[in-house]
RNA sequence: GGGCCGAUAGAUCAGACCGGAAGAUCGCCUGCUUUGCAAGCAGGAGGCCGUGGGUUCAAAUCCCGCUCGGUCCA
């Protein structure tokens, strides 16, 4: 990091100096005679009640106001991208603008939709999500506004000097701030293996914008020149909404009716002297932990002169607010663009994202539900995103299952938490231990507790850090990706010229490994979950065929042809038939799921295998009997109506434009020319996947199961063609038998099963009842007829095959001054059992040892019922023999007692 | 993707630490009481203790897989 990376024409030009801030030591450039360089912690907030900017903007008029000024200076509009990043596969979720051009057009694989280009993109960011509603800045969702210009060798477009220039000219020109005021901190990016200079534009305390110099490209052996350079700005629309309002924080300035209307109905009021105090003072930390809000807090206190108590009485309602605003609104953009909350992934942090707004709702004590306020912020941005209001109802019934959910999860724990309470000693305490399983395993933080039990709870201030020390874990080592040979030639792909052509000849090009490349082929290699073709190359089976780049590997048995030969190929005609069959089955499922089940239904995987079809899809809870039948059929039909599929390579652009981000539904696809695959009306996807030419080709199409396999996410497994046929065939073979082993036609099949299990049911119980009350009748007269010792009756028995001893012992005991030993021989083993009646003092297990001392084995058991096993059967004659004895002398000691 | 918790009667859960006769409450059924309802009283039905292995004389209980659910974290 050089100065002159930052040296400009634009500033010597215009006059603006070079100072450093004697406070953090960063360089700036101004037009005024600031000492230091402007943000916090260096200096405070300047602008609240007193905004340096000519007009008061709201959040819509802002956003609009820095679209068309940069419109009109040569800048063409984009349309924001989704906030779930489906086009990448190393993020969730949309951070930053620049987010929407990695990495194919940062890498130059694919022009960008426009050069130079403005945006205002919707983001999510999950690290601050403490920060929420406290710091007056921070927010989960947020729109960055963000004018980019990608230069090429030989087609520049523009770079620092305009970048500066334009932005300069927004804020001093189109907003009115006196030029004087903006101060550009010199400071260095780095991001994604990319790097360069960047200047922070400071206006009265708060960075409004960021200006990016992208020039380099980090490598291990040290920084390169990109041969594109790029242009990334980025300017929070909320932050310079808040400026030009001069509002006390963000949350006041951008929220708009639903701020309006979550104070109405709470009734908050806070005096604004108080809430501009303590923004200015919480605009100049990062609340890191529960102290440092702590202190933030005592100091604004202080400084308006009041006690932390009457500050917070007003100031906890308004951050409760803030929250559920913040929340509702990242929600609303979320689900809308097709996270299905869940326990795993991104739709953990739509739950997240619930359960905090709930929590908040529920420490502001209103009756208003989360799904009402996400509904208000869909009305307040539908006229600007009117994809929300295409979705409002999904949304909203979505919200609503989560709301239901934390609403079980907050019963489950009130109910544990009592039971908890109910087995503490009197005047002890929750233990810290008990209250991190109870938040990291029952999802209870320490407040609710609380809430739930009388009990005193006391929460330690690190308990968040004891809770993420429990996730702390050795490092593991990373599983090494199996080496791939670069620079392999290229194969033409035959198939997607015409993929009814399976027969071909081709021209080896390279040998490795156990397979072939060639200059041309007919296989289809495995990928996008569809299975790899099979078939043979000069007379060797092609057990499989990989794509790597742009090379078609093709795996063969045997003994590899030459390099530069030429080979026949012919691909297996059925399996490769049947493929395509599950393929574009897979399609016409996921697009008709999405229409019966909703908009949030996105493809979460797929497989097609010859034999059957798998499709994931996101939804949140299983499929009824009834849905997945009007799936099967609706399928069915559309097949009937035997629609042409389309498939066509165009600019990854323009099937943007056509169809949208639902396109990437088997995730990201590289490239800047990408191959469609449509049905008409009702499905349109990235995918390099083969197809029928007409959905009619597909044949019948059976759904066997569909299964929740995991939150979130639903499995349909589908059978097409002939093992459709097939398994219906089965099946029905097998109803057949069903009915015929009944012996009733098969429409009353059902009724009779049902009549039997009942039967058999009933008799069971009968069989139990009749041989007890032959044992208690039995045991009347095997009492009667039994050894006496001291006034006790002793029965011995033996219980003979398949007789079940603990009836027996049951129905003995139930008698008056009885002991009663029964024995049975078990294939190679013997057991004893000894009970006696509860009028009878002898120790149960007392007499079962003297017996187990003759038979060896173990046992135990209590007083009233032992039981042993494992001796040597032919011992037990000598064993019983020696009963009556023991009998007697533990008879003996319990009367000399 | 990882950690933790859980699965026992129709429902909610004890029992598990420390292996030895499967329990409670609500609900359900029958009878009594009541003009009827609610309630009360008396009695009763209802369980492959998720699944597959292992240890043991003996497993709901201990150990290991698996399935399913919950939850926290990335």
């Amino acid at each position: 990091m050089t100065a002159s990376e930052y040296d400009l024409d634009f500033f010597r030009t215009k006059g603006f100096a070079r100072r450093t801030c004697p406070k953090c030591g960063r360089h700036f450039w101004s037009l005024g005679t600031w000492e230091t360089c402007g943000e916090p912690p260096c200096e405070e907030y300047t602008f609240i009640g007193n905004s340096p900017m000519k007009e008061s903007l709201g959040l819509h008029e802002m956003r609009e106001a820095y679209l068309s000024f940069f419109e009109d200076r040569g800048h063409t509009r984009v349309a924001r991208y989704p906030i779930v990043a489906r086009w990448r596969d190393d993020v969730f979720f949309t951070q930053a603008s620049i987010y929407d051009f990695q990495p194919w057009v940062i890498d130059g694989v694919v022009d960008p939709p426009a050069n130079p280009l403005v945006i205002s993109q919707t983001c999510v960011r999950f690290n601050d999500i403490d920060n929420v509603g406290k710091t007056g800045r921070h927010h989960t969702f947020f729109e960055m506004l963000a004018h980019h210009a990608f230069n090429r060798k030989g087609r520049e477009v523009y770079f620092k000097e305009r970048t500066v220039e334009l932005c300069h000219e927004f804020f001093t020109g189109r907003l009115g701030t006196p030029p004087e005021r903006m101060r550009y901190v010199e400071e260095w990016w780095e991001g994604g293996g990319n790097s360069g200079p960047c200047l922070e534009v400071i206006l009265d305390g708060a960075e409004l914008a960021t200006l990016v110099f992208m020039m380099y490209r980090d490598l291990p052996e040290g920084r390169r020149p990109l041969s594109m350079t790029v242009v990334d700005t980025g300017y929070g629309l909320e932050r310079i909404a808040w400026v030009s309002q001069g509002a006390s924080s963000t949350y006041e300035a951008v929220f708009g009716p639903v701020v309006t209307y979550l104070k109405d109905v709470v009734g908050a009021s806070a005096e604004s002297a108080m809430l501009n105090e303590y923004s200015k003072i919480a605009g100049m930390t990062n609340a890191k932990t529960a102290a440092d809000v702590r202190k933030i807090r005592e100091m604004t206190a202080s400084r308006i002169g009041i006690s932390y108590e009457e500050l917070m009485k007003d100031l906890r309602p308004l951050e409760d607010i803030y929250v559920v605003c913040d929340h509702s609104r990242a929600l609303a953009f979320l689900i809308n663009d097709g996270v299905v909350p869940s326990n795993v992934r991104e739709g953990y942090f739509a739950r997240l994202l619930v359960r905090r707004g709930l929590r908040a709702m529920r420490s502001l004590g209103i009756d208003v539900t989360l799904s009402d306020v996400v509904g208000r912020q869909i009305d307040f941005f539908s006229p600007i995103f009117p994809e929300m209001r295409e979705n409002r109802e999904d949304i909203l019934s979505l919200v609503e299952v989560e709301e239901g959910r934390y609403r079980e999860t907050l019963a489950r724990g009130k109910s544990l938490v009592s039971r908890i309470s109910k087995d503490l000693k009197p005047g002890e305490k929750i233990s810290t231990e008990k209250l991190i399983e109870l938040y990291d395993s029952h999802g209870l933080n320490p407040e609710i507790v609380k809430e739930f039990t009388t009990i005193e709870v006391d929460i330690p201030d690190d308990f968040y850090i004891q809770v993420s020390a429990r996730h702390e874990k050795p490092e593991r080592d990373e599983v090494k990706g199996e080496s791939i040979p670069d620079n392999l030639p290229e194969t033409k792909m035959l198939f997607y010229d015409d993929p009814r052509k399976l027969d071909f000849e081709a021209t080896v090009l390279a040998a490795i490994g156990g397979g072939v490349v060639l200059d041309q082929t007919a296989f289809y290699p495995e990928g996008g979950g569809q299975e790899s073709d099979t078939g043979s190359l000069g007379g060797k089976r092609v057990t499989k065929a990989l794509r790597i780049g742009n090379a078609v590997i093709h795996l063969l048995d045997g003994a590899l042809p030459k390099e530069g030969s030429r080979v026949k190929g012919s691909v297996d005609r059925e399996r490769r038939l049947q493929l395509m069959r599950h393929h574009t089955a897979a399609h016409l499922i996921n697009g008709i799921s999405r229409k019966i089940l909703g908009n949030h239904v996105w493809q979460a995987g797929a497989h097609k295998s010859e034999a059957e079809g798998r499709l994931d899809i996101t939804h949140h809870e299983g499929l009824t009997a009834e849905q997945k039948n009007a799936i099967e059929r609706e399928v069915n039909r559309v097949v009937l109506e035997d629609i042409p599929v389309r498939v066509q390579f165009m600019p990854r652009i323009e099937a943007e434009r056509l169809h949208g981000f639902r396109l990437y539904q088997g995730g990201a696809v590289p490239g800047g020319t990408i191959r469609v695959v449509e049905v008409p009306s009702l499905d349109a996807e990235a995918c390099g996947g083969l197809h029928c030419e007409r959905t009619s080709q597909v044949g019948l199409v059976r759904i066997p199961r569909t299964k929740r396999i995991q939150d979130g996410v639903v499995r349909i497994e589908f059978l097409v063609g002939m093992p459709a046929v097939d398994s219906t065939m089965r099946e029905s073979g097998e109803l057949d038998r069903l009915a015929a082993e009944l012996g009733v036609p098969l429409q009353d099949a059902v009724a009779r099963a049902i009549e039997y299990r009942d039967l058999s049911r009933k008799q069971g119980r009968e069989l139990r009842r009749v041989s007890d009350i032959l044992h208690l009748s039995d045991s009347a007269v095997v009492i009667k007829d039994a050894e006496k010792i001291d006034g006790i009756s002793l029965v011995v028995r033996e219980a003979k095959e398949g007789e079940e001893p603990m009836p027996m012992l049951r129905a003995l005991t139930a008698n008056p001054k009885v002991v009663a030993v029964i024995t049975a021989v078990e294939g190679t083993g013997l057991k004893v059992l000894v009970a006696r009646s509860s009028d009878v003092e002898i120790d149960c297990r007392a007499v079962l040892k003297e017996v187990m001392k003759i038979t060896g084995g173990g046992g135990g058991g209590k007083k009233e019922f032992a039981q042993g096993g494992g001796g040597d059967p032919t011992k037990l004659p000598e064993a019983i023999g020696m009963i009556p004895k023991i009998i007697r002398r533990l008879a003996k000691d319990e009367i000399g007692r």
